[in-house]
DNA sequence: TCGCCTCTCTAACAGTTGTTAGAGAGATTT
DNA sequence: AAATCTCTCTAACAACTGTTAGAGAGGCGA
């Protein structure tokens, strides 16, 4: 890891703790280990490594929603049990809310988005819109292999989507990310899954 | 209006929207029209507008919880059919989502949760455990009343709730509370009421 | 009228903020 | 060997931070 990502995986991790406006330049470079001017080598101002996060943010969600994508095309090789129970839990919501660098990302989103509307715009579209899409494209999928019935998708898309985004703010995005609360998570998809989709 | 109350209303303000830390006493007493030394004859340094701000809340909240329990203790004056329509939206979350200072300290406590113990677990509190608590009062007394089954009280409180925290992050506590986004909240509701337990 | 209480002011403090100019060290290219 | 490029440093800047000492003005009861 070189300095200039070095900056940017500090910068992260105090600005999803304490918001952006809150951390100083010295801050940063304090626990980098470089002096304030090095980071203006790297960085042309403060605003520029929010900026550089976000961009990093977006190309990395894009590549996951690629993936998805493709995944949705190549459904053969698993079984319609597999798909209803693996690929919710493995490939929808849990590839960017566990994913350490999403994590962080989306806590800084969440402070930020009350005065910043371009943080907003992409906060609401990664914790609402793309999953509420990629949702419907999966179920719209078991519809049609006969799994659950044509007119009950929209409404067991919306309770899922719910459910989950749910505990996500319950136990994803709320105080620090511990194994415990990963782990409770964890239990409660199990359960609703369970309950929803396997009785 | 006086000067302690002017300042506690700024500053929940300007918090809300931009956190604890990026708000200086000259943002504060710049807006209220006072200067910086006056500030410090009301509060005795920053922390404690914070403070106060987070006193007065929980002063609220345990205001509205008790009013709630007053009302569930005699539901004789509504019919049956008044409760499982009125009440949920009336006497739920909605009082104190929509009410401009909860909504603020709740935009004020999404923010600051992510470094302060001491508000991540009242932020939990209020938005998670609490509305649990007495949407489960209320189903059980729907149960009691036969208007729902017994087995099924504890997964349909599971999922009112996750819909109404779902909507309530999604329209309530994203961005400005704009009557655009409270239209849309109302609607999302109403549709889900509708289908949920009018059908 | 006197002193007291409540509230606001002016003026300043030491420390922190984002940012820049310019120099130096090491590696790579000419 | 000389020149260039990449990266880091020292040292400073003006503006801003939270906070305080102390004075002044208006209203109150004695």
């Amino acid at each position: 890891m070189n300095t200039k990502e070095k900056i940017m995986d500090v910068a992260l991790n105090m600005f999803s703790e304490r918001g952006y406006e809150a951390v100083s330049i010295r801050d940063i470079c304090g626990e980098v280990g470089i002096k304030e001017s090095t980071l203006y080598y790297h960085f042309k101002n403060k605003k520029d490594i929010l900026d550089s996060l976000v961009e990093k943010f977006r190309a990395h969600i894009d590549g996951l929603l690629c993936h998805i994508g493709e995944f949705n095309s190549h459904p053969e090789s698993k079984s319609d049990k597999d798909i209803s129970e693996n690929m919710m839990d493995t490939y929808m919501m849990d590839s960017y809310l566990f994913d350490p660098f999403c994590n962080l990302m989306l806590r800084l989103m969440m402070i930020e988005q009350f005065h910043n509307e371009e943080i907003r715009v992409l906060y609401e579209k990664t914790l609402f819109t793309d999953p509420y899409k990629i949702q419907m494209k999966v179920f719209k999928m078991l519809a049609a292999n006969g799994v659950i019935a044509d007119e009950e998708v929209e409404w067991t898309v919306r309770e899922y989507h719910s459910y989950m985004t749910m505990l996500t703010f319950k136990y994803l995005l709320n105080g620090d990310l511990t194994p415990g609360r990963k782990k409770a998570y964890k239990k409660e998809v199990h359960d609703y899954l369970m309950r929803r989709f396997n009785s």
